[in-house]
DNA sequence: ACCATTTGACCTGA
DNA sequence: TCAGGTCAAATGGT
């Protein structure tokens, strides 16, 4: 239960703006005529504004609580103290939930975590936006549905502050077939034509082979995402908006169809 | 050698 | 103390 502080109060009203302003954003990116590029600009900006004032007011939330649990804390450490808690609060509700039968919902998203969950015959896996080396800090909580195995949970946490043109960029012929979007407009960039199924599969390869360049120009590393703390690389998933192939459902996940996507560098797709 | 993926360890909130 | 979320070393593939 939220309680009612002038600060979740803020955040409340602040997250109801940013959705507001995202749903403004895809209203004129979808308008046709197309809007002028002037208008959508102000969209994102407001939209970028929100995000600001709600990392802002989170973090100093975050900030707040820390102190409090450790009063010997000081200035002494101030990266420390500025940084917004990486970890998410447990049980910190999903800016949106979806039921999808597909995990593809258009963006690209890097795996960073899978975990067997207390009464859960599957694992939960974690995604965070492919883009969050620039700042972007949507992340996503994936699990099959426990009623309908065939189906996926989905919980997106964050928004893209990337802008979402990179994330987007492979789903935009892809109609809007995701449940409950909710007020928030992400969910239309979900879309998943589940009736393509596995005939993508032949496809894929094509797509792959002229997806795959290996042109990776001076400095392009500040677009390979890494962890601030370590130059290891991590798992990046790229999602073209498939279903799981008939077959692949039995057992864990469908996680074949996972490995053939991921065999897709997203370097290359950032080119 | 480089890059992607896996998975056990670690951290933190409840 | 436990369970969920994240990190990062180890491993495998190209």
């Amino acid at each position: 239960m939220a309680l009612a502080t002038p600060t979740a109060v803020v955040l409340e009203l602040m997250t109801m703006g940013q959705q507001s302003a995202a749903h403004l954003r895809d209203l004129l990116r979808a308008a046709s005529p197309p809007v002028q590029a002037e208008h959508q600009a102000l969209a994102a900006e407001i939209l970028r504004c929100c995000d600001r004032v709600i990392a802002a007011v989170s973090a100093g939330a975050a900030d707040k609580k820390r102190k409090a649990a450790d009063p010997g804390a000081t200035s002494c450490h101030p990266p420390m103290a500025a940084m917004p808690s990486k970890r998410r609060v447990r049980g910190a509700e999903a800016h949106r939930e979806v039921h999808a039968d597909t995990t593809a919902d258009g963006f690209v998203w890097r795996k960073y975590g899978q975990k067997d969950i207390n009464g859960s015959n599957h694992p939960r896996l974690y995604y965070r936006c492919a883009l969050s080396g620039e700042g972007c800090r949507a992340t996503r909580r994936v699990q099959r549905s426990q009623e309908e195995p065939a189906a996926f949970v989905i919980a997106y946490y964050g928004e893209h502050t990337c802008g979402a043109a990179l994330c987007q960029q492979r789903a935009e012929p892809l109609p809007p077939t995701v449940v409950d979007s909710g007020s928030n407009a992400w969910g239309v960039f979900g879309a998943v034509d589940r009736n393509r199924g596995s005939p993508l599969l032949p496809s894929l390869g094509a797509e792959q082979g002229a997806v795959r360049r290996h042109v990776e120009a001076p400095g392009d590393t500040s677009r390979r995402w890494s962890s601030p703390s370590s130059s290891s690389s991590y798992s990046s998933e790229v999602e073209l908006g498939a279903s799981p192939v008939e077959g692949f459902l039995d057992g864990n996940f469908d996680w074949e169809w996972e490995t053939v996507v991921n065999s897709l560098s997203f370097r290359d797709l950032l080119h």
